[in-house]
DNA sequence: CTGCTCATGTAATCGGTTACATGATTGT
DNA sequence: ACAATCATGTAACCGATTACATGAGCAG
């Protein structure tokens, strides 16, 4: 109950197709909020049919039509609500953290090379951040409104990078000492 | 198909029943990698099932029976072939940033208040966490084995909600500054 | 007498993923 | 020729949550 709300925060913004919510969970909300495709038609299909979306089709000659969206008053009055209840702790799902559990029964090599990959992604990951970084918000302390939820949401990911990187910094060196006990 | 895995991976260490995995949860593994009893228990019958781990019926008087849980060699296996997988990315389910969307449309003192909440839940996560630290791993240089991945995931805790107090000190700042255009 | 701990489950539902389907246009 | 982009969906399945069920013993 809650993808709903991500593609209402985004037809705040201004009128959206599936395809286009789509696309743009691939690059800002979709970094905290992943979604497929599927899963976002079928949901603008219950927010319509519940009147917190209101649906336009849009016919193009050679393409195929657009369905675009717009929030509505209800739509705004949910998600006002929403904003205002309290909000979960994220449920973490950490798959790295659980294989790092089997230490001493699988080869630490093996944990090694998962820590290092891991290490790569969030490398980069944060020059991806850092790059829009630059080019969206060069001076932060200036934005107000939406624009300044979107930055946040980007410094968190900066810092989440960031700390993702000292930790498996961290982990790679204190395995590292472990798989050769006595070097030397 | 992965509670199976974070199962196996607490079987590891000694056989349990049903109710100390979920208890368990609750502390270490939980703490990145959450579970309801219910869930934990239908997966405990499909990994019986498939033979990953054996079930032992321990009577009990005066108290209901427990089922204990050993796990097998081919749970040993399965276990280590997962290991070797690529690990995915952790899939991110951030509302709080959502909800920053809509900075603009909701009442900025609404905001505040739930990153004010996020950050007193942060700090209260990393007392606990560096409770922990003290009481079991007061010495992580000479770790090694299963208790390293331990202290490993506890690590990657207080890192993480150390990155999400400053994330939060920095968001109420930025926040604080906006409710207020022109104070003085 | 209220609520907590021990101990295991079923059933319904929801949210999310994977696979499959269609079909024209534009770029390499 | 082949892949990518635009554009929308259906169906099957899996994983996770919520609600409901049972029942004894013990502490406040």
């Amino acid at each position: 109950m809650a993808l709903s709300h991500a593609i209402l925060v985004t037809l705040l913004d201004r009128p959206h197709s599936g395809y286009e919510i789509s696309k743009r969970f691939d690059k800002t909300v979709g970094f905290f909020w992943r979604a497929r495709k599927q899963q976002i038609y079928s949901e603008l299909h219950k927010l319509a049919e519940d009147g917190l979306i209101s649906a336009e089709i849009i016919e193009q000659i050679e393409r195929p039509n657009r369905i675009v969206y717009s929030i509505t008053a209800d739509g705004r009055k949910a998600l006002d609500h929403w904003v205002r209840e309290p909000t979960p702790y994220p449920s973490v799902k950490e798959e790295l953290l659980v294989k790092l559990f089997s230490l001493g029964d699988v080869e630490t090599a093996v944990l090694v090379d998962q820590v290092g990959q891991r290490l790569a992604e969030h490398r980069e990951r944060l020059a991806y951040f850092h790059a829009l970084m630059k080019t969206h918000y060069p001076k932060p302390a200036t934005l107000t409104g939406r624009k300044l939820g979107h930055y946040l949401g980007l410094r968190c990911g900066v810092l989440n990078e960031e700390s993702g990187i000292a930790w498996c910094t961290e982990a790679l060196g204190l395995l590292e000492t472990r798989r050769r006990p006595a070097a030397r």
